[in-house]
DNA sequence: ATTACGTCTTAATAGCCAAG
DNA sequence: CTTGGCTATTAAGACGTAAT
């Protein structure tokens, strides 16, 4: 399965949706580069779509979500009349996919950055599973509708504003559905070690340590973080790692060793190379441009 | 400070297995 | 069918050093 990655802020933002019947025999047409991603949520029917030779079976109450870069169509034609609706939305932030599959690696595709207008913000992440069945249709019918619906409404600004809530709170369903898929216990586990890994970022940390502080083997840390996060223990940690020294390059006026240092890294060298490679900028530029 | 590169170490993962 | 551990293999990471 993969999961697509949003850091926010911005927010991915809503441009608009409908709802469309393909009739008995009727294919989706291809296109390449939209620019925009496209949400299917099928109503009625089944969509049988392909994105770069992945194929898609998209059933009743299933969302899958093309991407703006790809080359998508429809591989054959519904057996019955299809009902579904798409919505397109946009962000002007990072974006990227992870791939969550037992054998596939986690192959990352760094979207072109947008000037980063961070000034002390406080960067989160929105998960969100390319393809997934919604855990309560309906509700996230509904929410269309009233998207769509608004369309048709006089006072712009204000209707905009709304339909950006309504927005939200369907990336958030999407997302939530995800999250059944993995079940408690492991999930758990991921939260503990990820917790764990957050109060002892600044020491050096091992995955052996890591696993003797949450009593689980390392090995088995490590499948239940890549299933939540996505990502492995130690990249996790680095992330983390790289997130705080932004704060202090910001907040502080300390050397770049010295950050370096107050994060956990032991060599300045390695630390710039490898903020380089999580932000695409130096961390002295980085001090540089955002104050 | 940053980048580049070689070396050595470590972690990730596949693929087992056992137990509930 | 899920949790959880173990091991061998291999890919990736961390470090030392030096040049820019």
């Amino acid at each position: 399965m993969q999961t697509l990655q949003f850091t926010a802020p911005p927010l991915p933002h809503y441009i608009t949706s409908g709802l469309h019947t393909n009739k008995v025999g009727q294919i989706h047409p291809g296109r390449r580069n939209i620019n925009v991603f496209d949400l299917l949520l099928v109503k009625k029917g089944t969509l049988f779509m392909e994105e770069e030779q992945e194929t898609f079976e998209v059933r009743e109450n299933h969302a899958l979500i093309l991407l703006p870069d790809r080359y998508h169509s429809g591989t054959k034609p519904g057996l019955i009349d299809t009902e579904y609706y798409w919505l397109h939305f946009q962000t002007e932030g990072m974006w990227t996919t992870i791939h969550t599959n037992h054998h596939l690696q986690s192959v990352k595709e760094e979207q072109p950055k947008p000037p980063h207008s961070a000034f002390l913000t406080r960067t989160f992440h929105l998960y969100v599973p390319q393809f997934t069945a919604m855990d309560q249709p309906q509700k996230a019918f509904d929410l269309i509708d009233q998207l769509t619906s608004l369309n048709e409404g006089l006072n712009m600004h204000q209707i905009r504003w709304q339909q950006q809530v309504l927005f939200q709170e369907l990336l958030q369903r999407i997302s939530a559905s995800m999250q059944i898929q993995t079940t408690n216990t492991s999930r758990q586990c991921a939260e503990l070690a990820a917790a764990y890994l957050r109060r002892h970022y600044q020491e050096e940390i091992t995955a052996a340590q890591l696993g003797e502080n949450t009593n689980f083997h390392p090995v088995y840390i490590a499948r239940c973080m890549h299933r939540q996060f996505g990502c492995s223990p130690m990249e996790y940690l680095q992330r983390y790692r790289i997130d705080q020294s932004k704060l202090l390059l910001l907040q502080t006026d300390y050397s770049i060793a010295r950050v370096a240092e107050e994060v956990g890294f032991n060599q300045g060298a390695y630390f710039t190379s490898c903020f380089t490679k999580f932000e695409g900028i130096s961390p002295s530029k980085y001090r540089q441009r955002f104050r």
